[in-house]
DNA sequence: AATCTATTTCGATTAATTTCTAAATAGATA
DNA sequence: TATCTATTTAGAAATTAATCGAAATAGATT
């Protein structure tokens, strides 16, 4: 299940522009909401699905929540990709 | 948008298992739909996403349509991902 | 304690995706 | 040519996802 999590994830690009500001340095989720057409509301619950799958961990700090990003948890994205293209015949998901 | 079609292609479980299915050869529409609970029709919409997003080819042989892997579409997809990794502070979708 | 600030959660709405059944296409075969 | 076989396309129903406004939470500040 932690897969199609980490797919579903970054299928939108919303989050995926997230996680790219993410790259760069920590941001709290008001910092982010202000880069994005989007209400507050809407980029919480992104940060929401971002979080359950793994991809950011957050941290609380005064009254401000701050976000990292967690690139580790595409280890077995790339390892799936990769057994696409080497042709091992593993049927399975 | 080219990723982004891509990633929206991977997101699905279905979509996943076809691709793991080609992996080994091609396979005509019809046994593909043989693999999987649901109506041809609906194999045949995933098999339409799919070559949207440049993952599989098509190749007519008599009145079969065998449908065949192409993994390199999963490039961009492996350099964005890495770039994740980097921290090169390249904030652009 | 009262209020301010940052953020999330809730409920509703709209939009997109998945699935189905039925009909259409198109290439083989009788 | 009539029909069989493989597959897609169209249209509708069901499910899931994205967005918003308003209310709730929780930690600072006064």
């Amino acid at each position: 299940m932690a897969m199609s999590e980490t797919l579903k994830a970054i299928s939108d690009p919303v989050r995926r522009q997230i996680l790219e500001l993410l790259k760069v340095k920590s941001y709290a989720a008001g910092e982010i909401a202000a880069r994005f057409d989007l209400k507050q509301a809407t980029v919480s619950y992104h940060l929401k699905l971002l979080k359950q799958a793994g991809l950011i961990t957050e941290r609380k700090e005064k009254n401000y929540i701050y976000y990292d990003l967690n690139a580790s948890v595409f280890e077995d994205v790339l390892t799936w990709i990769y057994s696409l293209g080497k042709g091992n015949g593993d049927d399975e998901k």
